[in-house]
Parts: C-alpha cells; structure tokens; sequence
DNA sequence: CTGAAAGCGCTTACAG
DNA sequence: CTGAAAGCGCTTACAG
C-alpha cells in the first residue's frame, strides 16, 4: 500500500503538498497539481482513512442505528438501508449499521470510539431510549420519525398527517360519509411508533372536519390473523362500504381476502390505503394509496445529518418529506 | 473525550502499561489492572477506534457488499443484514455497508483506504465482478453464495442441493410421479444466481434418479404477472398435480390463487417449496418446505471470514449450511 | 506557492 | 512487571 510519502517522492514534492491537493484545501499550482496527481494514479495511491480520521478527527461515516417492533411489518426496512447508504457515499460517507440487539449499547460504545461522526436513528418511537446517549454526548443525529419531543435533535419523516389527509378527502370527496379505519396493531401504537400514531391522529381530525366518520378496527400481529381479521370485518353487514387502510400486512393481504370474499373494488368496497413503497414491488397492490418515500426521506435525513455535522451548533430543524396521492380507480363515487 | 494519556495519568501508570491492560496482549499485575480499570471507568474512556485501527492497522470494520438482481424477490435481505451485523458485533466488529450503486468500485475504495478489513459478498453470481478487486489486492472475503470457481476465497452458503433433495424426495416417497417445477425468472438464472442455478441443477438430478418427472415452469417478475402464470399453470389440465416451488414470490401468491381456483392442498394439489426464512413471517405459508437459514448462514460467514483475517494464508474452505424439511402436511400420498 | 515540524491517539518492540 | 521511544499515515498551522 503507497503512501502519502511515496507519493511525495514520486512526484518530487513534500508530504504537505501531496496532502494539499487530496483535501483540496490549499492553493497549489497547476503544475504540481498534475504531478501529484500523476503519482497518485501511477501508485494506485488512495488516502488511509484511519490515518486521516485520526489526524482530521472525522470519520466520515455515519452510524445507522435499526431497531425493529415485531409488530411491524416492513420489507421496506432494506430499502431504507439502501437508500441511506447510496445518499452517504454521494456525500463522501461510508454507513455502518448498527443494530437495536444490545440497544443503546451499541450508540454508547460508537460514540466513545469515536466510530462515527453521526447517527440515523431509524423507526424512532416517543421517548426513544437510542436518544439518550446521543444526547448526552450532543452527537450529531437525524431522527428518522418524528416524536413529539425531538429534544433538539434534527428530524425528518414522511408527512403523515398530509398523507392522511389525501386519503380523507379522497373518500370524503366522493361522497362517503363513514369508513373502516384499518389500524396497525395495537401494540404498535403503545409502542409509541411515532408514524402510526401521528396518521392515525390526524386522519381522525381530518374525518372529523370532513364528515367521514372512521370505525377504528385494529389488526392483530401475523398473516393469518390479519386475512381472518379483514375476512370478519368484510363479511360483517354493518360495517361501512368504505376502507381506510394503514398497515402494510392488511394491504398485502386485503386483493386476496376480497377476491375470496368475491368482492369487487370499487363496486362492492372502496378502498384508499397509506403504505411502505416496497409493497408494490412483492404485492399486487390497486389501491388509490399514498406511498412512503424512502429515497426521499434518506436523503433528506442524510443531508440534515451532514449539515448537523459541519455546524454543529446551527438550530435543530424538523423536516416532513410531503407525500403524493397515487390514485388507483379503487373508490365508488356516490356523487 | 478522555486519551490513552489521561487514563495513564489519573492511574499513575505509563501509557504503554494502560494499553496493555486494554488489548490484554501482555501480563499486567491485578493491582495496575484494578488502577487502570478504575481510571477507565472514571473518565468513561474507550478507545479511539481511528487511533487503533492506525497503530494496529486491523479497523475491526467488515465491509457487506450488497447487491440485487431486479428479478429477486426477497424481503430477506434485510433479516441478513441484521444476522451479519449481530455477528459481527459478538466478534469485536463492525459492519459498513456497501451498495452495488457503483458496484465494484466501492470495493476498490475500501480496500485501497483501508477502510475494512475483509469484505462478505451477499447474492453472489457466477463471475461476479466484485471478486476481481478482492483478489487482486488478496483481502479477506467470503462469499455468500456458492460460485463453481470461488478463486481461492471462502465461501458459504444454504445447501440448496440437499434441500432440493429433501423435496423431491418427499414427493416420491409419497408416490408422485410427475411434478410441476416453478422457478425463478430466467433472467436470474441468466445473470448467473448461484443458488437458483444449484437447486434447479440438483432438483433435476435428484427427481432423475428418483423417477420423478420435473416440468419446469419460468415464472415471471411482478407480482400480478406471478399470479397470471400459476393460475395459467394450475388451470391447464395436461400438468402434473403435485408442485415443486423454488420462487419466492411464486411461494407467495400461491396459497391465494389456488384459493381463488377452489383447489385444496394436499387433495386437489401436492405442494412442496425451498424459500426464504423470512417468506413465513410475512404470508400465510401452510407448504412443507424447506427454509433459508439467514442466521446460520451469515454467522459462518462472520466467522470463516475473521479466521480468514487472523490467517490469511489458510487454504479456502467452502462450506455448506443443512437446511431441513419443515413438514406441514401439503402433500398427497398416493401409495 | 512550498516544505519542515508537530500532533492526532493509539500499539509495540525494546530496555531495564 | 513497567516505561520511554518510535511509529502507524495522515493534516495543519507556521515559516519562508
């Protein structure tokens, strides 16, 4: 493996120069610059990121910290790690991943190696206990999820609550007056996962102010509960024509259980649903939905982060990444 | 943040003898450890990871290369990226992510800055470019995935020739003669899928040896396009009745279409499929089958790949993790 | 515009 | 059993 000094002593200059054209942080002539630049090349040469963490104390890397709610149900958790670490790289970072099996654990211990120079918190719950650490050291971190109280610390998530809204209007603006409202499991809400929470909350506002009255049905953890769930709901007589849905495993499962049902949509049921993009990709989906948006999100959450990193002292922001409607044919319209 | 220097200091011992209790590389009386630690645990101090990597060059970092075939299915990839992390972690490591985005060159980066010290390969193909930079520079890897030429690098994976030996050999002792082979898209078996092309390979040999007679079926990618060929497939009353599914998303939609067709498993239908661990925990899956070990799998990737670290002249080992069958009465016995 | 020197925080022979 | 010194490969004031 060259060195910074051999390729001092290829090119006839000093180690300072070399270093001088690498960070780009000194004039240095064209002349030498292309001499330099010959060595490098001729050498193979590429900076010891040790070497430079150690002397610049940046790491240039960013710690992705997963943690995951059995009752949750999200295939999307890869694409999330993706786009992350695609939207790092084009900012000259390298991701590690870290997971929730020893916690907190794992943010201490990066934090007093000085293994990373941020972190991306992922499926942020209220009072998430990820945060402590970081608050305490005053790391940087974007939160991925956006509780209530983000104790100064950056945070970015899809717009739930205009998500919600799309789809309530959708329904409300063809004409339905009530609808089943397809919840995650409870445990999700009690969990304290900030996205369920805050959809919920606001499609309830927005019902409310839109006349659409919402019959809250909560959809236990596991593919078969969830098809005979759906299977009871639809079947009961009572319940309105209308589906809100939010919860990736009833999307998934909702075409197959209202074909066997032999129901039609939008003739027999009319259905809006919110749910991870991933989704369509594994599943026939043909619902007017809005869909998370994961590049998005990571990029944003990426962008925050190494800005964060750059001034650490500039004022925390909150970021909600707005949804579109994708409208799929799959509502009635009652005039 | 506390140094080495700090530590030796608030101790009343040298530098040299902290460090020695921190690695344990040299005897340290109990006393001087008992300061030592009483000082680290004093100033919370832990080891500067950029530091150490610089002194021992060993980052202790393992670089996973990601990438995916448009043609895969498979929410698995994340549990994999979980599994490998957690590993890691219990051997002193962490993980940095790698996307194929720029393929091969992020190998080369990391290598050529020293950012990792060995990389794991995930979905590897046959020829899979990745490997040139690897063997070019002789670092540490391991394949997941098994290539027929593993040019010298370690290499794990299931051992999709026993799983499909374990199917095939469920339906002919239950008497089938003939079975319907769903597979993969071609397009995976074109870009050189090791797994999809051993298991098909062994499925075949195997049904041969064992007079079963394979029809094999291409399924194609997309969801609404998986259930338009297995509702095609199952309707045409020339095909055998009993089926052996290697296909995720085949594995998938199956239980609906056969449920929207009227058509019971075991009476109507004999079904048996090899798929994805983490299939089970997102559909209903009521096949026998057999299953990926995402965990097994990438422990001993961890594990062949930090002996390969600690010996790099160790000849290449290739091993193979047994799936078993998982019975869940799908076949009919015929006598 | 370029270079010599110090320093980042560790580890590791080497003396003692 | 412990410590002083050199070195890992960079960057960055500071002189010139």
């Amino acid at each position: 493996m060259a060195t910074i000094g051999d390729v001092a002593r290829e090119a006839g200059v000093s180690r300072s120069t070399v270093s001088s054209v690498l960070t780009g942080r000194k004039y240095v002539s064209p002349e030498t610059t292309a001499k330099v630049e010959a060595a490098v090349a001729k050498l193979q040469f590429s900076v010891n990121a040790g070497a430079r963490a150690l002397a610049t104390s940046r790491t240039m890397m960013l710690g992705v910290v997963v943690r995951f709610h059995d009752a949750e149900f999200s295939p999307a958790l890869a694409a999330y790690l993706m786009a992350l670490t695609d939207a790092a790289r084009e900012l000259g970072y390298s991701v590690v991943l870290l997971t929730e099996l020893d916690g907190t654990e794992a943010v201490r211990r990066a934090i007093s190696g000085r293994q990373v120079d941020g972190f991306i918190l992922l499926n942020v719950v209220e009072d998430d206990p990820r945060l402590e650490p970081i608050w305490q050291a005053r790391y940087p971190a974007v939160l991925v999820g956006m509780p209530r109280d983000t104790r100064g610390v950056d945070a970015v998530d899809l717009d739930f609550a205009s998500g919600a809204a799309l789809l309530v209007d959708h329904l409300a603006d063809a004409g339905h007056r009530e609808a089943l409202f397809v919840r995650w499991p409870e445990e999700l809400y009690a969990a304290g996962s900030t996205y369920a929470t805050r959809f919920a909350r606001a499609a309830e506002e927005r019902a409310d102010r839109r006349g659409l009255r919402l019959a809250p049905i909560a959809v236990p953890v596991g593919p078969e509960r969830v098809c005979a769930t759906l299977r009871q709901e639809l079947r009961n007589p009572e319940n309105p024509r209308a589906l809100l849905v939010h919860n990736d495993a009833a999307v998934a499962m909702l075409p197959f259980v209202l074909h066997e049902l032999g129901m039609g949509v939008p003739q027999d049921r009319s259905v809006v649903s919110l749910h991870s993009a991933e989704l369509a990709r594994l599943y026939v989906l043909s619902f007017t939905s809005v869909e998370s948006e994961p590049v998005a999100v990571a990029q944003t959450a990426v962008e925050m982060l190494c800005k964060r990193i750059a001034e650490p002292d500039r004022p925390a922001r909150k970021r909600l990444v707005t949804p579109r409607l994708e409208p799929r044919d799959s509502v009635e319209f009652l005039g």
